[in-house]
DNA sequence: GTAAAATCTTAATCTACATTAAGTCCGTTT
DNA sequence: AAACGGACTTAATGTAGATTAAGATTTTAC
């Protein structure tokens, strides 16, 4: 069963015991998410995180002019969840629909701040996956505030090489920050 | 003495012991770091994070023409350092200087991991730290993504309300991805 | 399998912000 | 107190990327 992926994740960073594996599983929710369909609306609670085994995911917000901004992917093997709706269980900013058809496990806030209480060291997972996330993150803006359009579009291809000829290139322009027309642009000049 | 701020920023997320407080702050070595000077140059490795309780720090990066890009500000009650350097201990990519006459409690990364063991309520604290990081850092390049600069302009005299009026605009203006011609003008405007 | 809808492309025009440059107002240094 | 460099302003000109619109191509739905 693809449980294991979910394992192999969280052993990068600590080792499990059998008995910790399984009351660990045991609070996974196994869930399929069909293209176009949403795991978090904008002003729901963001109760679970989702770590995605096939398919994938994204989070954006909409803004006042109605536009699409992608904040992240989740393609196989990644976590997702609205992080502010996530940990203070007030309403998300943030929308997160399949752009794949996606096969994910689903873990509620709930269970997980019990985890943290019955195996400590799972918190050292976390914290580190936290920690990544921040690191990432930052990266981006730095990247957003200084390089320009074209650049970003290659940073993006390294960053998720599975999906970026899959999912429609509105949503690469989406997480990139530029509009469809422009990124098409962009790609006519080198041919890439 | 100002250890008691360390403590109380602590005490937000956990409860610590006498015992406890003594074990932690005799990790931390105070500093004082005057206007202009660094606690860390790019391609150095981030030993330390920083606890700022006077002054203000900043971190920047700076691009392929030679532009400043600011992160974050650190003013009293922050943290700051260059989170990929100090997790990976790679090179840093980021510098870091004072702003303004600045007093600092620095604790080193072996220090920080050695306490994570001795005191395992601790790694909490810095999980939810780092956790309101990136929430703090979504947020921000969403709003790069998507408001209009001058809209960027009045976000951060909100986050930052205590150094708003007294650091460089030349400052502010790198923090929000514009040139301090550009943001003059947007001031004007409105006569703030 | 075909119609409708969504996506992608191309091109003309427009705008938020950058660049350049010149001048003003500091706070420091000597 | 003069001289200096750094920070801020103003204004003319330049540009990356937005907007609008129209057609071409692919995907979806029945």
């Amino acid at each position: 069963m693809s449980v294991k992926k979910i394992i192999d994740n969280l052993q990068k960073n600590i080792v499990l015991s059998k008995a910790e594996q399984d009351l660990l599983t045991e609070k996974f929710v196994f869930k399929k998410i069909r293209k176009k369909q949403f795991m978090l609306h904008e002003g729901m609670l963001a109760k679970d995180v989702a770590f995605v085994v096939k398919g994938c995911l994204r989070s954006y917000s909409i803004d006042q002019n109605g536009f699409e901004h992608i904040l992240q992917f989740a393609p196989a093997d990644w976590w997702i969840t609205d992080m502010y709706s996530f940990i203070s269980q007030k309403e998300s900013t943030l929308n997160i629909d399949a752009i794949l058809d996606t096969e994910a496990y689903l873990l509620s806030r709930k269970n997980l701040l019990a985890l943290f209480d019955e195996i400590p060291k799972l918190e050292r997972h976390f914290r580190i996956l936290t920690e990544n996330s921040l690191v990432g993150s930052q990266k981006r803006l730095i990247e957003t505030l200084s390089l320009p359009a074209k650049e970003r579009y290659r940073n993006f291809c390294n960053t998720y090489p599975t999906i970026a000829h899959i999912i429609p290139q509105k949503s690469i322009a989406s997480y990139i920050g530029v509009t469809p027309e422009f990124l098409s642009k962009l790609r006519g000049n080198t041919g890439k």
